[in-house]
RNA sequence: GGAGAAGUAGCGAAGUGGUCGGAACGCGGCGCACUCGAAAUGCGUUUACGGGGUGACUCGUACGUGGGUUCGAAUCCCACCUUCUCCGCCA
């Protein structure tokens, strides 16, 4: 969320960022009028308090020396109950607040193109050029289906639409990316391999975003009140939930695979075939936590380590810069990797790397001490998928196919596969 | 799932209705003294959040969390969370 002193002091200048995006001022001008009503409240009170304490402590000894306690009690016991009135005032004034601060997105940074939507999101490079074949080339659920590699019939059968099943070299090629994926990062991109719970608490997704605003996005387990992870940066980014971090030991690169859970309400027939919209797919995400001053080079080195990946692999791809219009509610900037999926006849999202700046850390609480003594300050968040493995196999499949409907296997993955080709 | 015990500063731990909350005591950390240096020893110091103030500072809040009783709660009552021990179940 953001700062309220912030709102307070610079309110024209976050006004201005959070209409940006193009939707209103999601009752940024309601929190402000909250926390001057709250000022008022906290102020009055303060006062009362503090003759209550003095008070208090005088009462033992007029007691002890016999005095008369009788009408400072009568006292004590009215000013008792008007502080109760105020602090269930402010209790309430404070609960609206926060709701109302939930409720307000991250302010998109200065370099943010502005734009009404995706379509004004802005290339930042490529690599490769899209995929040219001799023949007409198969989508990759055709392909899957006849290599029998992908089972979505009987995918259906078990669970329902926007699921899948994967066979033999299909799901030998899933686990191959992920360990592929897994291994360059930690190897030589000095993250560390986390395996986080695949469920998590109200206070997780409340930190890093997802609530209280999307919850019908996500799968709850209303028997406990747990939800399904919709990406592993809801359980990474809440490691360090209400800690304070020593700074030597930052930035923090942590990396986990975990399966995600999406109800993908909303998206009705968008891409009901294959791979690339389904309600669990699996992911490798890249988290990290810096000092303020650090985040934005932070961010490009983070794109940088999920593109390598597409690099090795040897997948045509683009980087683009979202747009306002286009930014995720808790990031103040976003890069998406975009892999060519010929299938599409175009560049499809396969990675999504943001900065948050201290948003996700002052919802969640996880600051840093620059040196013994200082003050604690809010770290800055970022992530990016590293990347999503299902829409990497799809483009896999559909780029590295061949003639004869074999796909090859790219020489990085032939020591994870155990195969040149899958035929 | 059943029974019992416990949650107080970085750690251990005292406090069972008021002068006990930055909070006894011990350990650790930091500073100073002693030392060529270190150890040992001695002295001092050591939380976070919010309000007000340019500031020195000041007021308030916090004893797992949330309620309640009381003029006053770490202390009494209720609910929940977590940890430990035993039993049951289980990969």
């Amino acid at each position: 969320m953001l700062d309220i002193r912030r709102i307070r002091e610079e309110y024209d200048t976050v006004k201005t960022a959070v209409e940006s995006r193009g939707k209103g001022d999601y009752g940024l001008a309601e929190a402000l009028a909250l926390d001057e009503k709250r000022r008022g409240i906290i102020a009055n009170a303060e006062q009362k308090k503090s003759r209550q304490n003095a008070v208090s402590k005088e009462i033992p000894q007029i007691k002890k020396t016999g005095g008369d306690s009788v009408a400072i009690m009568a006292e004590m016991k009215a000013l008792s109950e008007q502080i109760k009135e105020d602090d269930a005032q402010l209790a309430e004034i404070e609960e609206k607040l926060k709701d109302a601060l939930l409720g307000i997105p991250n302010t998109p940074d200065a370099s943010v193109p502005v734009g009404a939507d995706d379509s004004e999101n802005v290339e930042q490079r490529r690599f490769g050029e899209p995929t040219a074949f001799d023949f007409e080339p198969k989508p990759h659920w055709e392909l899957g289906t006849e290599l029998d590699i992908f089972d979505f019939e009987r995918a259906v059968k078990i669970s329902g639409t926007r699921f899948t099943v994967s066979k033999g070299f299909g799901a030998r090629l899933e686990r191959s990316v992920t360990n592929f994926m897994l291994d360059l990062h930690t190897g030589e991109h000095g993250y560390k391999e986390i395996l986080p719970p695949f469920m998590v608490n109200r206070a997780s997704m409340t930190g890093t975003g997802q609530l209280p605003k999307f919850e019908e996005d996500m799968y709850h387990v209303t028997q406990q009140d747990f939800f399904l992870v919709p990406t592993a940066e809801v359980p990474l980014t809440n490691l360090f939930m209400d800690e304070i971090l020593d700074a030597k030991d930052l930035p923090v690169y942590v990396t986990a695979y975990t399966p995600c859970f999406r109800k993908e309400a909303g998206s009705a027939g968008r891409d009901t075939r294959g791979l690339i919209r389904v309600h669990q797919f699996n992911k490798v995400e890249l988290v990290k936590f810096s000092k303020p001053e650090e985040s934005w080079e932070e961010l490009e080195s983070l794109t940088v380590a999920a593109e390598e990946v597409l690099k090795r692999i040897g997948l045509p791809y683009r980087v683009v810069a979202l747009s306002t219009g286009d930014l995720g509610f808790s990031s103040a900037k976003t890069y998406d990797i975009e892999v060519w999926m010929p299938s599409y006849g175009r560049y499809v999202e396969i990675s999504s790397c943001s900065n948050f700046t201290d948003y996700q850390a002052r919802r969640a609480g996880i600051r840093f001490r620059r040196e013994p003594g200082a003050k604690p300050e809010f770290v800055h968040t970022l992530n990016g998928s590293g990347l999503a493995v299902g829409r990497t196999v799809a483009a896999i499949i559909e780029n590295f196919q061949q003639a004869d409907g074999s796909v090859a296997v790219p020489e990085v993955l032939r020591p994870y596969v155990g195969t040149d080709v899958i035929r």
